[in-house]
DNA sequence: CTCAGTGCAAAGGATTTGCATGCCG
DNA sequence: CGGCATGCAAATCCTTTGCACTGAG
């Protein structure tokens, strides 16, 4: 299970040209570990060793290749965490003060009911869907 | 009606202790007639007596009375557009290549089953909600 | 050897801030 | 007059890039 995670990541690097090296497979394991996206600097302080500028050079490769997913809510740091497909189907709930992000999930039907509706959307806009993103915006439970 | 927008502004902005200058005022008219969220680029384009810095300044200031809602998608510029109790509830299209944005709605029922999950959650994590955010993320037509 | 991966330091670029000026109250 | 709003230019700070070095094949 674990090892399946790396074997993905190792082929979708493969297919791109990129060799899974034991940096990349370091964030990887940081970010399968973790229950919420993460920022840089939480990696790199997780991870002294690993060189600021490298592990945006290699999220960035990661990303290209489909391994981790970049997210952007509204403080300074972007956050990463696995791509959708490597893990469950989820959402976030986002602080809007501190901007810490949370994972959830709802119920298959409430998923349902979002998906038809979307893809009649994207079909009506001429838009190619990948996928959507429901995020729960508020206070979290320590800045309130 | 559009007088409405500005009285509420004028409001909104009193209470945080800020005036309703003529600069801000036409950022807020730019948003208002605009059917997708500008960046600040965007806006200096269509305004070029607007300076830069002033522009980001009094953005800030309406974000904070709350007349105007700023995002972040995944280029690197954040759009604006105005506060989401000042137009419809709606959501995002957004566009994975080019970074652009687009408004949709869904039906009542969909948004429904969405928000009575979403409290759900909030209430299990302790989490003060102040609204949720569904994005549909994908190629838009003129990328695809 | 070759070439991608790495670390360090320097550069980039959107956003913010300092400061002098102008304007509303 | 007093203080906030404005514009310009300089500073910030996350992120990217240049370059020399190291290690795998």
């Amino acid at each position: 299970m674990t090892t399946d995670l790396h074997t993905t990541a190792t082929n979708r690097l493969r297919t791109d040209g990129q060799r899974y090296t034991p940096r990349r497979r370091a964030l990887v394991e940081l970010l399968a570990e973790s229950e919420q996206p993460l920022t840089i600097p939480q990696l790199l302080e997780h991870r002294r060793d690993l060189a600021q500028s490298s592990a945006y050079r290699n999220l960035a490769v990661l990303e290209r290749a489909g391994v981790v997913h970049r997210i952007v809510t509204t403080d300074e740091f972007a956050r990463y965490e696995l791509a959708e497909d490597l893990t469950e189907h989820h959402h976030h709930l986002i602080c809007s003060t501190c901007g810490d992000v949370t994972d959830f999930t709802v119920p298959e039907s409430v998923e349902h009911g979002i998906e038809a509706a979307l893809s009649k959307v994207a079909k009506r806009e001429g838009f190619q869907a990948l996928g959507h993103r429901l995020d729960l915006v508020g206070t979290c439970a320590s800045c309130a």
